[in-house]
DNA sequence: AATTCACTTTAGAATCATTCTAACCCAATT
DNA sequence: AATTGGGTTAGAATGATTCTAAAGTGAATT
């Protein structure tokens, strides 16, 4: 089965962040026949149960992370790396109340960065 | 020429968030005759300018946002509508250090919004 | 008024990530 | 052996965005 494989690709090694296009050439590299639309089935399942987050950081492309708790994120956009941070690494003190009718689904912190210039 | 018909959309009415399609449409019902190439290389040029700011919250489009202050964003994705959040609101206590050879861009805080349910 | 030059705008094709569709495979069940 | 049903697939379809090469504009120059 495709979707055992792709889990083990993903859940196999810690937290992970994968572009759909990244995931399917690790897969064949593995030497798994596998369609460019079984990867995103199989993401699209995994996201929607809950074991994966979708991370937009880009426009290109969808990131999937396999560290499902609350945490945040840096984004190279030159490098199209995300690094993970974990949630108690950052203190958001103060929060303006959500607009009436609205609840707080989630809080996202992303910081871009930029490489340093060599000095 | 378009392009200043366009700013005239953008920039007269306050802070606001459009998305290329959205724009054009407006555009359009304004009588303009635009192409959807010319609000694209504008919202480009705009944005290279350092006129508008990407925002990055939804996979299927990018929204063009005309407040370039540091400020961060609800983002409710059941209407796919932006609200401004101004920086004084949010308080970002602390944040881990960026990792070697690199440097903060810009922090951007984006709190997703569920519809409450109806109690 | 005609020519040139640089820039703007355009239509339409091209690209790229993602989704959809309809067929296909395969194992379990009848 | 036929039926069912999920998993997988190729390939087409979609939709946002970008590219390309041609056409338009207009100010300055002849």
């Amino acid at each position: 089965q495709a979707r055992l494989a792709l889990a083990h690709l993903l859940f196999g090694q810690g937290d992970r962040h994968v572009t759909a296009d990244a995931l399917r050439e690790e897969a064949l590299a593995a030497g798994l026949k596998i369609s460019q639309a079984t990867v995103y089935n199989t993401l699209n399942q995994f996201h929607a149960a809950g074991l994966l987050r979708q991370v937009q950081v880009d426009q290109a492309r969808s990131y999937f992370d396999t560290n499902i708790d609350a945490h945040h994120h840096f984004y190279v956009e030159e490098e199209a790396r995300l690094i993970d941070i974990a949630a108690q690494e950052v203190d958001v003190a103060r929060l303006p109340d959500s607009p009436k009718g609205y609840d707080v689904d989630r809080v996202e912190v992303i910081i871009r960065l930029d490489k340093s210039p060599k000095a």
